[in-house]
DNA sequence: ATATAACCTGACCAAATGGTCAAATATTTT
DNA sequence: AAAATATTTGACCATTTGGTCAGGTTATAT
């Protein structure tokens, strides 16, 4: 028991071989989350992840191998974020309260992670070619079922016929995702000041109002 | 005169200077334009540009010097058709007309210029670098217009109370934009085939629809 | 304690990059 | 026709790039 507690008090100042790698892993996909969003795959480069992440360049090939395998596992990383939120929309029966949610969701993740939506953003701009998969597969699959929901609800008379239900999707998608990837556009228009909490509290629930009356529901 | 038709008719073999730089110029800039939309300032290469352009790499240098410069010349060309279609909106008294035809237009400037679009998204989300004296000047100012006129159709009470008039502004233009910007996405979920042109006035009715029941208009 | 395995990193490399330049060609002016 | 001006482009260059690797350090298993 003396033995162990020497050890211990060993790893509050040593690192384990796991936690080293677990943190260093984080800190390096935080860092190459931030540059990929401002430049793209291309437009990256290794060194400027590596300053971004305060380590030397041979430490991000050392646990990434190469720069495409480090933006697939940060792309693979924000993914798994947005199949959260987007289970919220068929958490709900009545489309008040599933658009409601949603688009809370998703103007919460572009505050939270906007890097994540700009990078995401930048793969879709330049033709997806990382990301065809996961799209044509397991995104697809999802816009399907919220399409039944949406065309569902315009049966049931729950919300007036919108045409074609991947319009709305797209506008729920675009509005939300907007406050992330052209936050900085967003900002000069706020007279060059971020938007403060509040302030985008705000606008979250006038976007969910404005997607409520565009389906003819009364926020 | 008869000098005079010589003259004209060796024009038609070999090219005038004027017509040449004309010529080429366009050339560049379409190529750089789609090169640009694709990867970005950083992410895009002189001779990616120079082999789209069917041109060696050194006459790119020639006539634009720079891939800076270049880039700025394709932002700057962009943004005179996009103002173009600004200007409708502040041509119309009644909040419907207004919307309508801006929706429209902006939809159909998607269709029509989607590289143009693209580039100005990865100049936006990469910060805005070299368009920030356009976007806190000219932008600011037209926006703030547009801003005013939404104010005062809700004061007329001819609109429901949108909160921020930008919010409203913000989803016009990230749900028209989409169409261009996430052009490949869309295709996916349309089952991996473009939106033919009929298809694409019909998303466009949609949008314009979606866009004036979400301010309280019936369309 | 010592062998083994994982972590770390400066030095290095071939390829690609933005850009230059001189020499060749084509057009215009005189 | 010849001088002046503009266009064209292959060869070239310094710098940056993604990536490798040897040899060191640190943690862990025996």
């Amino acid at each position: 028991m003396g033995n162990k507690k020497v050890l211990v008090q060993a790893r509050g100042i040593t690192r384990s071989k796991e936690r080293i790698r677990e943190e260093n892993e984080l800190i390096i996909l935080i860092a190459a989350e931030k540059v990929f969003a401002k430049h793209g795959l291309k437009g990256s480069t290794t060194k400027q992840i590596a300053d971004m992440a305060k380590l030397p360049k041979s430490n991000i090939h050392y646990y990434f191998h190469t720069k495409l395998n480090l933006y697939r596992c940060v792309l693979e990383s924000i993914l798994v974020d947005w199949m959260r939120a987007a289970d919220t929309f068929n958490k709900f029966d009545e489309p008040r309260e599933a658009l409601k949610y949603y688009v809370g969701a998703k103007m919460n993740l572009s505050r939270t992670r906007p890097f994540g939506s700009k990078e995401w953003a930048n793969e879709i701009i330049s033709g997806a070619p990382e990301m065809e998969e996961v799209l044509s597969s397991r995104l697809k699959q999802w816009v399907d079922t919220c399409v039944s929901s949406i065309n569902r609800w315009v049966e049931l008379k729950k919300i007036v016929n919108v045409g074609d239900a991947h319009t709305l999707l797209y506008m729920i998608w675009a509005t939300t995702q907007h406050y992330a990837d052209f936050d900085y556009q967003v900002m000069i228009l706020n007279n060059g000041k971020k938007l403060t909490d509040s302030e985008f509290e705000e606008k979250k629930q006038q976007v969910i109002d404005l997607v409520l009356r565009s389906v003819g529901l009364n926020p």
